[in-house]
DNA sequence: CGATCAATTGACTTAGCTCAAAGCATGTGG
DNA sequence: CCACATGCTTTGAGCTAAGTCAATTGATCG
């Protein structure tokens, strides 16, 4: 439950919560490809213990198409996902590699951590954190070029898979091409090519199809615009 | 308060709650162009009593270029918009029409909503909502056409501003041309093509340049691909 | 060692951007 | 009241970034 503490600047009891917020939790280990279970009757929530998702709308037949089956984002150890059932706007987490997690329900977790109300506080506050980054992206997104959305979500992963900010740094892909074009709003084809492009600029290099190795984030996030 | 009650299904005591936040905030009249004055010390909670607003990012000179200075969305009366101090992510609210606003300080909201646990509860649930909401614009965004986006945002403007959601209905835009199309992520002359495409298939037509009449919103959903 | 699937590369098309001009309001001063 | 200036909006003519379609290469695995 690191990621309830971290949430709270100074730790006032939470970790006390965070136990009890384990008691009722249930653990799953998936392999990649599995999917943790989409609850039907409420909204779950997710901690990432370890490993790599991806979040996906889901793709029902109803559903307007060009919110099908898209990949919404990339989870990593220590995030907090909500997947909320059907009706509201519903997703599945899929696992990209070894993932363990522990889930629980929405309602049941506001209940305990009702009891401390600095916790929820902390939740509250960091749930309209993502909504401002959430806002940020979608700007970018309609902003940015191809290039620019690459670069940006290399420098974004090294951020948040080696905490590296600055400096170089190696980084693994554990998603496909397509969950990257899908998830930036571009084309397999076009990520591609901008890999060659960072590649002839010297700003990466591909050791293998999953790794990519970062000499120079700063110039990397100059170059997303950051 | 209404935006309030209407967060929590059953209103269980939260009159109280809203009249205890009125007596907190401070009411503000603003006439068009003006801004709702920006928070220096602490995040601040902004109520809007009426009329229209748009929120924009702070165009700090230190700022990600693309992040400097977009429109990040429209406000309406009834909504509740939250202005977060600089660091995390600096917007300030403007007003397009004759506005009216509470704002007071979120410290002391979420002071006394603490004492109501249905209260934040209910605010917490509605700011994952928006969250998700978001989201799925943000994949619109990343995949609609420039049609595509034109359209939904006239089926969601007449949603949010007369509530209609479908049949027929005639909407003010009070944000100009610009103002749409950095917020959709295009350019002015590709807004206003989009504008006489609508109105050559009969979609729309405009009385006058900030008054649109939707004489079809269902094939206008359909359309946008909603 | 093929068979299969993902990734890359190439050739072509096109939606939307840029640049530039013209149309239309609204307001100001003579 | 008109002339003119100013600021939005519309329209037009290329241009370019990214999408589409198609072929090739490269990995992985029975």
């Amino acid at each position: 439950m690191d990621a309830f503490r971290a949430a709270v600047p100074q730790d006032h009891g939470c970790k006390a919560v965070a136990n009890r917020l384990c008691a009722i939790g249930t653990y799953h280990g998936l392999r990649p490809d599995e999917e943790v279970p989409t609850p039907t009757r409420q909204d779950y929530l997710v901690y990432i213990a370890s490993g790599a998702a991806k979040l996906v709308s889901l793709e029902d037949r109803d559903r307007p198409v060009p919110l099908r089956g898209h990949i919404l984002g990339f989870q990593f150890g220590g995030d907090i996902v909500s997947i909320l059932r059907k009706p509201q706007g519903g997703s599945r987490l899929q696992a990209l590699t070894e993932l363990q997690v522990i889930t629980f329900a929405a309602d049941e977790f506001l209940d305990i951590a009702q009891a401390d109300p600095g916790m929820l506080r902390a939740v509250l506050t960091k749930s309209l954190d993502s909504l401002q980054r959430t806002r940020a992206r979608m700007i970018l997104i309609g902003h940015q070029t191809a290039r620019q959305r690459i670069a940006g979500f290399l420098a974004n992963m090294a951020e948040r898979t080696c905490g590296c900010i600055s400096g170089s740094c190696e980084i693994a892909l554990p998603m496909s091409r397509s969950d990257i074009a899908d998830s930036l709003g571009l084309t397999i084809e076009t990520v591609s090519r901008q890999f060659t492009e960072l590649r002839k600029s010297r700003l990466i290099t591909t050791p293998s199809r999953a790794v990519v190795n970062l000499p120079d984030i700063d110039t990397l996030k100059q170059e997303a615009g950051l």
